[in-house]
DNA sequence: GTTTGGCACTCTTTTGATTCGAGTGCCAGA
DNA sequence: TCTGGCACTCGAATCAAAAGAGTGCCAAAC
């Protein structure tokens, strides 16, 4: 059933003092902020029952309310309203991210340097994933007989370097018509497709003998294999913001945060969700399955379109994060990153 | 005046304390410790010369006594014994680097791992810097008409990818020409040389007016240019070890802390002096100009020789870390480092 | 001269008691 | 259904006293 208008305004009411403040909320500041003009008793009344709905909670008998994930979560979906970001802000970020030049790290070191400067919370970047960029071109170069590195670029300025060791002794030559052979065959290709195909290539170059082909493919496949999913890279900017928070002053509790943004593939996984599901999202603590988490709020949202590079930005803070403010500011971010990679790719 | 053996005694055993306890130390105290033998009213007038002779420090007057900076110096330049690694450690530290694979970027995010596990301080580690590395080969790769990727590849598997915009539109098969040319100009050479060479050719190229080769010095130059020293990056790993010291559980020293920590152009330049001086230091916090850092003590090791890639790794922590045991497992780390690098390079 | 025990003194930390204030829950009356 | 009143609870602030750690200095002992 859905909460009535009174109930509702109160729990907003609360919410939004607790967001500026960090303090659990009385009857009294709720009566003189709220538009309701009841009495402190009555909204007395109203909180007991919000409370055993399960969206305050009591730290102690005597203190105020605090909101519960279950409220926050409410506020998000039903009754913020997002605050349009302010058109300076909105200059700030186009003009700062296209001064970071056309090198993919440094753009999303930029725009996690900005996401977190303008919220003066924890921002985080992760870069494109691989999967449904397509391959652009591969370039072998011979650093010592028996070890090669490889250089293989994606659409979207991706480029990852590998050195792998071969098993035979190539030559400078041999590898050039390696390339050649590899960049005909899979140009434009996604990687997924690449994947597939380079199985069925090497079994077909198997059955009919063909060494060079052979060889070409099995360089290639060392160049791909290793390479699960943290290929891609988390940047994390403005960690110490966090610590101002009132609620991790102690000093267990700021370890704590500060070893889960130490621990990259926690906020991978946060973010690599939005970054397939396209979509932005917030996430309260205790809603993800990482009970590390349980006292943080996280705001996200994917960059890059389905031809270009394809990765998500985000934002990380307290539980009681200004979302009606970040949202916006993390969704502009984003919207202006791939504004900006579409451009250049 | 050198310190008299008996006051040397004193401190000595004072710092060792301290280290372990991070807590002001007390006459008592240092009488039962120390060797000497001494009542706790003697030790009290050597510890009053101690004092005033600047090595000691009372937080106030009823509390015990706390090395000063000139004390810890004494300690790492006159008294400290290095304890040696243990084997097993040795061992570790060779087979997890070895484990990291072949690409620097991955050895030395292990080698920082590794360093920060072992030591439960903070790890950084500076990547190679240019100036000294040679080079191997450019390549170029043309993204979009007007748009070029360059993949500089330097002696030691570095490897710089840039985007550059070219005034002209470029085909292929122009830049595979260029490629050839700067590459057969300018392999082996330094980069310090190549840039100046750069200049040099280029005017050469202007005066007899031939096109090609403007074209192909322009873009290298484009590709170096941009490009000042900040390409090196500095890797910091377990930023949040030093949350646990009891020194910085103020929350504002946290804070203070963790931006230090974040802002690497201070740890670059930390670390830059010794990359270049080729020699292990320590440096203890009110030693440096950068007051931020008053309260820290750094230990720095360079790795690599000067054939190969060149950079330094370091620790930080309170200016009380166990300097002893520490020191060995920097120097041991920098050295297995310069060891595997020297083998696959 | 060096060392030592003794002792008064200083300053922090801890403890306990008390008070203060914010906030609640409940009840009776409007 | 709302409101004012009131007793009650519990944390935070305040204060005083006591405990504890350590010092500095002195006079006696070696």
């Amino acid at each position: 059933m859905p909460l009535p208008d009174r109930e509702r305004e109160v729990l907003t009411t609360i919410i939004e003092a607790y967001i500026t403040t960090a303090l659990p909320v009385g009857s009294r500041a709720v009566s003189r902020q709220s538009h309701l003009g009841l009495s402190p008793a009555s909204i007395r009344n109203i909180m007991a029952d919000l409370t055993e709905a399960g969206y305050l909670e009591q730290p102690h008998t005597s203190a105020g309310r605090v909101p519960t994930a279950k409220a926050f979560r409410l506020y998000l979906d039903e009754v913020m309203r997002e605050r349009p970001l302010p058109e300076a802000h909105k200059r700030r970020i186009a003009t700062m991210l296209r001064s970071a030049g056309l090198d993919l790290g440094d753009i999303l070191r930029q725009a996690s340097r900005l996401l977190s400067g303008l919220s003066l919370q924890v921002a985080m970047v992760v870069s494109p994933r691989y999967p449904d960029t397509r391959w652009k071109r591969i370039d072998f170069s011979l650093l010592n007989p028996g070890l090669v590195m490889t250089i293989l670029v994606l659409q979207g300025g991706l480029v990852r370097n590998r050195i792998i060791e071969t098993a035979v002794e190539v030559t400078a030559d041999d590898l050039v018509g390696y390339a050649n052979y590899l960049n005909h065959l899979f140009t434009d290709r996604t990687v997924a497709e690449v994947r597939s195909r380079l199985v069925a290539e090497l079994h077909e170059a198997e059955r009919t003998l063909n060494a060079l082909y052979q060889r070409a493919l099995t360089l290639a496949q060392a160049a791909f294999e290793h390479e699960p999913e943290p290929a891609c890279e988390v940047i994390v900017d403005g960690a110490s913001n966090i610590l101002s928070q009132p609620e991790f002053m102690s000093a267990e509790q700021m370890r704590e945060v500060m070893r889960v943004l130490e621990e990259r593939t926690i906020l991978l996984e946060l973010l690599d969700k939005t970054a397939t599901d396209l979509r932005p999202v917030v996430t309260i603590g205790s809603e993800t399955t990482l009970d590390v988490l349980t006292e943080l709020g996280v705001i996200t949202a994917p960059y890059g379109t389905g031809s270009g590079p394809q990765g998500a930005i985000g934002l990380i803070g307290p539980v009681r994060m200004d979302y009606a403010g970040l949202v916006p500011v993390v969704n502009f971010t984003a919207s202006a990153l791939t504004r900006l990679l579409d451009r250049h790719f």
